[in-house]
DNA sequence: ATTTTTTTTGTAAAATTAAACAAAGAAGGT
DNA sequence: ACCTTCTTTGTTTAATTTTACAAAAAAAAT
């Protein structure tokens, strides 16, 4: 390897911010430490001279969520994930970022942190490129520690979240306790998300997870674990103000992110209701299952829900489907609409379907159908006349919607 | 009494048909004899002129029913059934009714029928008057005869019916053989009404109960009972083309004529699908108190919702209430906007149940709320902002609406 | 083969609904 | 008592939806 006899940084530090403050001073620049999520872990001080993103940093603990994106989308964080040399990075005035130089640090194949020099007044050399190299590699044995002490706590936590998920923690002073001990705050309300992946989630997805899950910055994490396909989130859900607008947005973006960083698609992502009682976490466990569980029934109809509270009428599926079932019902106006399918083969079935899964928008429904919104004003016209039906009755409409919906998942299970 | 020695009338007849001669010859005029509701007995045939109302009334072996009609809002059918005397009624020509009098055939303070004499060239004198009185005397034997034979037949088929009700008759020949030894063709579809009364139904608005029945000519009514409140019809649904419209405008219809002739209110109407399968009957007889006991638990809210297949949500709010309390669910844009009505004592709760009861239609809604659209639509903006809701998903409308009328049923039933 | 009925599309006018503002009263907080 | 925010209503304009009518293609009936 290339530790060569004049490599400043051969020597033992007390710290990650005694390394900070010796690299900054052999390279004259600022400098900074992050581990692999982009969590700040040691900086430079002896030198005043900064950027706005530097503060940020500095003062939030961790790199802003807008910066780590942007690095993201024009390739430096994938360039430093797949080489061991500097990466220069240029102004980003944008987002408040100066000239400066990456390195990241590695431990076999994985990345376990970066060190950032920016680029104040002068420009790194060649030379002093590879001096930040050995840099990086003496930081290595310091972030292992970190890990280390981390996995044990993450363990600990993992236990904790399964006793949760099982309803085996009853007592409310044991939850409490068991938070304290692993350094968590219990928000006082909170939502549990199931991302259900295709596959089962490997160790390289794992980390990309964990990756995404500390850069997020909407949601506090407060635990989380993976079971087989299913990665399981407990969220903090406090001094949120639209809760389910912000959730959706997170899920969407995890899911977004995953499949556009890491080429990981199909990811199927669910939160539970809010809850306040920390006893309810079997239930909302239970409720995100249920949840996927309809959304595999049904993926076009709910393929926009994510949320038990926002499933609609989808919520009592499997009751009226048994109801419908043990009265053998037949709804009447569905069962001519038929009939006069059947022997005129025409689409009223069809076209009511759509019509009524677009909330009777005849705009909306006629571009679905591909037709003009005249057609479907006369279809719908026949298909009041033959099915005698109201469409200014909601309560036709929503039995309309309900049948038809319960056909199509019957069908779908006799094939 | 007034049987005097020239009563021409006292004699035994042969038939009603003979007497109906008689009577014609007697006051040369042509005459009919119908029962008390309006079924042809017997007319006089050695008469040829006559009017059209008299031809349809023997043509279709009943008075018409516009006639009757026209006969009870312009008063003489009322007339008829109070007093003995023959009755004048003035040409109509609107129904085809030339001038003609009339006069009730009387048991004790029953009537059973009438006689009609068409006055085509001559009008009756007082003296002709008192022998049509004396015709309706003699008249009265003869249907006494008729109708103890109806009666018999009357028991017989009531117990048929009640057999099917209770589903005692599984054999498609049996009940084949019933209908044909009670002489009553069944039909090839039917429907079940059941009419709830307020009150048991008396002797006498029993009476009302059969002719109304009787004069109806929308609907053939195979079979019919009273169990204490409720009417129970058995009616034929074939050849009809909107047979929900015409039930509904029938069982309409009957509730209007009870409260407006005989002053009978508060009679809910109900009427099961169409059946082919006579077989079916105890279900449909179930289908109707169901819906009976629905339209009691929501009266405003199906008020004018008279079958099962258009209750639409209602169907299934037995077990939509079920599932909500066994999963403890509560509605997380309900509670909020509760939590805001009563901080603020504003009424967001009541506007979006009025909103969505009135199918989301803002002009409805703000008329019923009594205020300016824009006041509602406000309002409306104020929901979507604080209970997280999205009135373009027709998913969270159906259950911010289920939800909302779960809540007022449970609120009714904790008074 | 031809006549009738059904279905689709287009255009334009009428009607309804939604959005944008402004004004003013009511309610809440300091 | 004063200021701010919330709520209601009115007016106007813009946008959208509904309706009416006509033409023509397609399907069904005779």
């Amino acid at each position: 390897m290339n530790y060569s006899l004049n490599d400043p940084f051969k020597m033992d530090f007390e710290s990650l911010e005694e390394l900070a403050e010796m690299i900054s001073q052999v390279l004259e620049c600022p400098v900074t430490i992050e581990d692999a999520n982009h969590r700040l872990l040691a900086y430079s001080t002896h030198d005043e001279r900064t950027d706005p993103a530097r503060i940020a940093t500095i003062i939030g603990r961790r790199v802003p969520e807008k910066v780590i994106n942007q690095l993201w989308k024009e390739g430096t964080i994938p360039a430093l994930l797949s080489t061991k040399e500097p990466i220069r990075v240029k102004n980003m005035d944008e987002i408040g970022l100066g000239h400066r130089v990456a390195v990241s640090i590695w431990k076999q194949e994985e990345v376990l942190g970066f060190i950032w020099v920016i680029e104040i007044d002068k420009t790194l050399t060649e030379e002093e490129y590879s001096l930040l190299k050995k840099a990086a590699e003496s930081a290595k044995n310091k972030l292992l520690q970190l890990q280390t002490r981390k996995n044990k706590k993450e363990e600990r936590s993992q236990e904790f979240f399964w006793k949760l998920l099982t309803g085996h923690l009853a007592n409310h002073e044991e939850i409490t306790g068991n938070f304290h001990s692993l350094q968590i705050t219990p928000a006082s309300s909170y939502s549990l998300l199931v991302f259900q992946f295709k596959h089962n989630i490997s160790g390289k997805i794992e980390q990309n997870i964990s990756y995404l899950l500390t850069t997020n910055q909407r949601f506090k994490i407060m635990l989380y674990t993976i079971d087989s396909n299913q990665l399981i989130l407990l969220v903090s859900a406090d001094n949120i103000r639209h809760t389910f607008e912000e959730l959706n947005y997170f899920v969407r973006q995890f899911v977004f992110n995953m499949s556009e960083r890491y080429g990981v698609n199909e990811i199927t992502p669910v939160y539970s209701s809010i809850y306040y009682d920390y006893g309810k976490i079997k239930h909302a466990y239970h409720e995100s299952l249920e949840v996927l569980s309809i959304k595999e029934k049904f993926p076009e109809e709910t393929k926009d829900i994510h949320t038990y509270q926002k499933l609609g009428i989808y919520q009592f599926f499997d009751i009226l489907l048994q109801k419908r079932k043990s009265n053998d019902f037949e709804n009447y106006s569905l069962k001519l609409l038929y009939q006069y399918d059947q022997k005129h083969n025409s689409n009223l079935i069809e076209t009511l379907d759509v019509f009524l899964t677009k909330d009777a928008n005849i705009n909306d429904a006629a571009k679905e159908l591909n037709v003009h919104a005249n057609t479907l004003n006369y279809r719908l016209k026949r298909i009041a006349e033959i099915g005698e039906v109201d469409f200014k009755d909601p309560n036709q409409k929503i039995s309309l919607y309900i049948d038809l919906k319960l056909r199509k998942y019957q069908n779908m299970q006799h094939l």
